[in-house]
DNA sequence: CTCTCTACCTCACCATGTGATGTAGAGGAT
DNA sequence: ATCCTCTACATCACATGGTGAGGTAGAGAG
């Protein structure tokens, strides 16, 4: 199995996940997925933009340029309620998920 | 989120879990999976048996060719040694991208 | 004026799940 | 006999979306 395969699905989960305790910017939020996993999960920008555009899109979030004191600028996400919504959805769907893969393999009897 | 996203990279991951347990043939392993699922993941036969011929020619399983009393012959699968490290080693994986998750998702201070 | 760091963005490629469709054997109804 | 249905396996066109590479741009250092 390709780890890789595994995010697929749970990306925009992970970036609603850091976004709902708090405003960030794009990169922030690579760095902060990171760190909270202990590096085991390592937001790639091929998919971190085009995922943040999609729930911007969708109104999940709300964004905004704003300077950053050194650098380019930066583009701030902030989580909307329905970006709440989502993340809540998602969320019990994922353990929901989750709870059946360990059902499946945990194995037999008393699965 | 399409849930369908979320199995990516964990079907073989599933299909070694129930086989583990004893030998079973192709359509067996889905009432398995879905069965122990609670009806949650429904095994679609686009995936499922490109997925046993993906993990055969890798020699995690072997195969054999049985009819059954009645309707068509039975194709069964059996776990290897090598089918059984495989799923050690998804295994582990898939606990610990599970635990990024719940880390990233959980929030602030103590995650 | 070039190098490097931050920060954002996009694209070709690839793996793989989805849904539809096809092939067959066996038993039941007409 | 013929058709229907259930079991069982298989394959294909298509869509999704992550991977890795490459590109743009502002600001400070040499």
């Amino acid at each position: 199995m390709d780890r890789s395969q595994l995010l697929k699905g749970t990306t925009e989960l992970l970036i609603l996940g850091v976004l709902k305790d708090g405003e960030l910017y794009g990169y922030e939020i690579a760095q902060r997925i990171r760190d909270r996993s202990g590096a085991f999960i390592d937001p790639g920008e091929g998919w971190l933009y085009p995922a943040l555009h999609r729930l911007e899109t969708r109104g999940a979030l709300q964004a905004s340029w704003r300077a950053g004191r050194i650098g380019p600028r930066r583009r701030y996400y902030k989580i909307t309620d329905a970006g709440l919504t989502a993340f809540d959805a998602q969320s019990a769907e994922w353990a929901q998920f989750a709870r059946s893969v360990r059902l499946v393999t945990a194995g037999g009897a008393d699965g």
